[in-house]
RNA sequence: GUGGUUGUAGCUCAGCUGGUUAGAGCGCCUGAUUGUGGUUCAGGAGGUCGCCGGUUCGAACCCGGUCUUCCACCCCA
């Protein structure tokens, strides 16, 4: 019992039938992508550390992965280092590569390192593991998948419009109704905190904000004060806690909370096209709904911002989410190069279809039919069949062992085998074989070719 | 990283205020059925109770540590 093999906290093990059902997300995304003129590029499973560290702020920077040097690592660390204990600053000598935290920090490096083979503007997608020393929870893992499609070089608003749709496309081939599309806009976040006199905190007010649904009105106060964000401040930002109605009265309100901020005007502006344009085009069943209070964490997103909720009744959080990042190869030393990008959160997905019960009868990957061994002999005149039936396309196989039949049954049973082909000295002096329907049990005595038709349905 | 929670047979779980040989259902194996599975019947195997230590005459049960599960927070997909 204890010696019994286990997996790190976290990771998953996946049987065939989650890897098929994996599968069928993954081909209806990638079909999608492929579609909208993204091409697929990967990149390695892990990165030099500088790459990645500080790209995620403080809290990201616990969350990677560091992979240990080769060879005898701790004798690069001087005793004085040693024994001051501090964990961050061994960490930079023990260890210099790192496992990849998310997609888009190594798709900025890949832009920049392979700028002159690109042509821009670049559409690319990318399904490939990512890994977080996180601590599990429910939809969370520290090995879990990310599928991003971002675009490189175009600072065009049909970007935008053309991810929305991207979305709405994919959730409905997947038959998830009712996704709901949030977006909003980093300038109107940094519009909204200017005209409140609290632009120093930008941060610490969208993180608070965005914690509307969660905390409530009275929450979201609490914690802005806690980071010291001032009674006016929060008496000017009192419209957004009621904020409601359609998207063209978010914008008027909008307009009217930030004419004086240039750049909040802006960003309002901006969402403007891209909530017209997509309310001129339609969409088949998602639908967009402006959310002034949605910030997301991550600090480098410039212009809108992106997230899909699953429909309320399965409590997921959200299932997707991106954004435009007008400077992320400048962190690399590529600057004023635009980029905007979405992701879909496989493994939530996949955790939203199931409870809602919305994978399809998947075309079954099992072999059609299961050929009775009786012995040598026997096995050969059925391996024949077996592999005319093979070129023919069909599913069969053989049970390796001449075991006792009911043994044999038994297997073809248990992995769901619709039909098994006894062949023995009898069939094999009349050249036929038998077929047994597993479901009716009816079996019958058959050519060759009437066999192969018969398991060609 | 913080707080809580969980761990007993292959699986799902019982197991009383600490008391002798730790149980059930399902699954598995064997046979009834030497060319027939899914049903039925009879029998059987399988557990140092997550791990380490402590308290006790005695621990699956109490205490500490550790790992694991799940949940919430931080953060995030």
């Amino acid at each position: 019992m204890s010696k019994k093999p286990s997996i790190p906290k976290g990771t998953r093990d996946f049987n065939p039938e989650e890897v098929t059902r994996r599968n069928y997300i993954f081909n209806v995304i990638k079909e999608t992508f492929a579609l909208y003129g993204f091409q697929p590029i990967e990149t390695p499973s892990f990165e030099n550390s500088e790459t990645l560290m500080g790209k995620y702020g403080e809290e990201g920077d616990r969350l990677i992965f560091k992979i240990l040097n080769s060879g005898d690592f701790l004798s690069k660390v001087d005793d004085k280092l040693y024994s001051e204990k501090d964990s961050n600053k061994i960490t930079t000598k023990i260890s210099e590569k790192a496992l990849r935290y998310d997609l888009t920090v190594p798709f900025a490096r890949y832009v920049v390192q392979h700028q002159n083979q690109i042509t821009f503007p670049f559409k690319r997608y990318q399904i490939q593991p990512v890994w977080r020393a996180d601590r599990p929870q429910k939809g969370r893992f520290r090995e879990f998948f990310q599928c991003d499609a971002d675009v490189v070089g175009s600072t065009s608003l049909w970007q935008e419009v053309e991810f929305v749709q991207l979305y709405d496309a994919v959730f409905t081939k997947l038959g998830l109704k009712d996704v709901t599309i949030k977006i909003n806009n980093r300038k109107i976040l940094s519009g909204i905190a200017e005209t409140i006199g609290a632009e120093d905190k930008l941060i610490d007010f969208t993180v608070a904000l965005d914690k509307l649904d969660k905390i409530g009105e009275d929450g979201v106060k609490k914690e802005m004060r806690e980071k010291s964000i001032s009674e006016d401040a929060l008496q000017k930002l009192q419209p957004l806690f009621s904020f409601k109605g359609s998207n063209d009265e978010k914008l008027n309100a909008l307009s009217e909370m930030l004419k004086t901020s240039e750049l909040g005007m802006k960003g309002v502006e901006e969402l403007e096209f891209i909530a017209k344009t997509i309310e001129k085009l339609g969409l088949q069943t998602a639908s967009l709904q402006i959310d002034v209070t949605l910030a997301r964490g991550l600090n480098y997103y410039t212009g809108a911002i992106f997230e899909v909720s699953a429909p309320a009744e399965v409590n997921m959080g959200s299932i997707g989410g991106g954004g435009r990042y007008d400077d992320l190869t400048g962190i690399f030393g590529m600057p004023n190069i635009s980029g905007v990008g979405i992701s879909f959160g496989l493994d939530r997905i996949y955790l939203v279809l199931e409870e809602l019960n919305l994978f399809p009868k998947t075309v079954s990957e099992n072999s059609k039919a299961l050929f009775i061994n009786f012995g040598n002999k026997e096995a050969l005149y059925a391996m024949e069949a077996i592999t005319n039936l093979r070129n023919a396309g069909i599913k069969a196989e053989l049970y390796p062992d001449d075991t006792k039949m009911g043994k044999q049954m038994g297997y073809a049973d248990k992995r769901n085998i619709p039909f098994t082909v006894l062949a023995g000295e009898k069939e094999m002096e009349a050249q036929q074989y038998t077929l047994k329907d597993m479901k009716s049990g009816a079996q019958s005595s058959v050519s060759y070719s009437e066999l192969e038709k018969m398991l060609a349905q």
